[in-house]
DNA sequence: CGTTGGCTTGAGAGGGCTCAAGGCCAGTGG
DNA sequence: CCACTGGCCTTGAGCCCTCTCAAGCCAACG
């Protein structure tokens, strides 16, 4: 709990007391390895911040393979915001791959929050932005050759590097296992 | 300039007073075909919205290729927020395919015109987000193959597809020009 | 009428994919 | 304690999609 108001308290300030009141605003889940936060066809209802463990948003596509969005490990939020925000189906599936513990927020509560404690609107409003930034950053990433890519998410993310299985990385970085495996075994090779 | 407050009134209600005084806020400029609104390695100061002809944002990578990461014609917003915001050299060009006109603001007045008029910052809200939803397709899109792309490009800017040179839309897809023509090829066969 | 920009077409190369098999644990049950 | 199983990673062979490099066409334009 204690590292969602730490998460807060970097980007805006708060009043101790503030701190104090904003952990009711939240539900937390402990979470197990498998299991879904959130599926295919369902409207998602809420924000998501681990609290410990790891989790994935991907996609199941027309020929079955699992493209993966993002990950989310400690201190980091996920939802799915076009479905939160207009009710409408998720296209895409957010699952644990750690088990371990999430705070939830739904909407309501969320709205709630930042009228009662307008630095944390302001909080979330410089947080979107960042998740903007780097879904464009993401975008470029694709246009770049398999090998770049891999190097650049071990230097972005070392942590994320030696935590996931190496599939998951794979379907991160938009190629297959095996290529993935061929790629680490070149770079082993040459260094 | 009715263009921009018919947009921002499909979003949120203004008062006709409000409709009036938004204007101001803003600087007209005419744009020349090949003219930079921004430049890789300058800080981006402008928010920009069409309201005549056509622009695109790509950056240059490594290799000296060009990737586009949007198009913006009437109607359509474009910056680059990442240097906007945080008022850091930006990776990306922002140039004139079609000569028009835009309108442009900059983060002080865009701030003075959200407090003078709050309704202006729920629109704005509301198109970040939308914007934010735009980038996650896109990031799934370009998993996809390069047929399936291009296809996809077409029934969602149908308006686009006619109206850009090809190479522009190949650097959208990720694609060399050579490839798109020979999808396009291929699909003006098999149809 | 030559130049330039945009598009097409061809040949060859290469990066990444699929399909298939095999190795290496860690966990589990006999 | 050992055999078995399932998950994960590796390796190989062959193929296909997309790229590069090169040439050629056509329409617009000075």
């Amino acid at each position: 709990m204690k590292l969602l108001t730490d998460s807060i308290g970097k980007h805006v300030s708060l009043t101790a007391d503030e701190i104090l009141r904003i952990p009711a605003y939240f539900e937390s889940v402990k979470t197990r390895r498998h299991q879904y936060l959130l599926q295919e066809g369902e409207i998602c209802r809420h924000e998501f911040f681990v609290l410990k463990g790891c989790c994935r948003q991907y996609e199941i596509d027309a020929a079955g393979k699992e493209n993966v969005l993002q990950f989310s490990v400690e201190g980091w939020w996920m939802t799915d915001l076009d479905s939160l925000l207009h009710e409408k189906p998720s296209l895409f599936n957010i699952d644990v791959l750690e088990s371990g513990e999430i705070l939830q927020i739904n909407k309501q509560q969320l709205y709630k929050l930042f009228q009662d404690i307008p630095a944390v609107a302001q909080y979330y409003h410089i947080i979107s932005q960042r998740s903007s930034a780097a879904l464009q950053r993401r975008i470029l990433f694709l246009q770049k050759p398999a090998l770049e890519r891999y190097q650049e998410f071990v230097s972005r993310y070392p942590f994320l590097e030696t935590r996931l299985p190496q599939h998951q990385v794979a379907a991160y970085l938009g190629i297959t296992k095996e290529s993935l495996s061929r790629l680490r075994h070149k770079l082993a090779k040459g260094e």
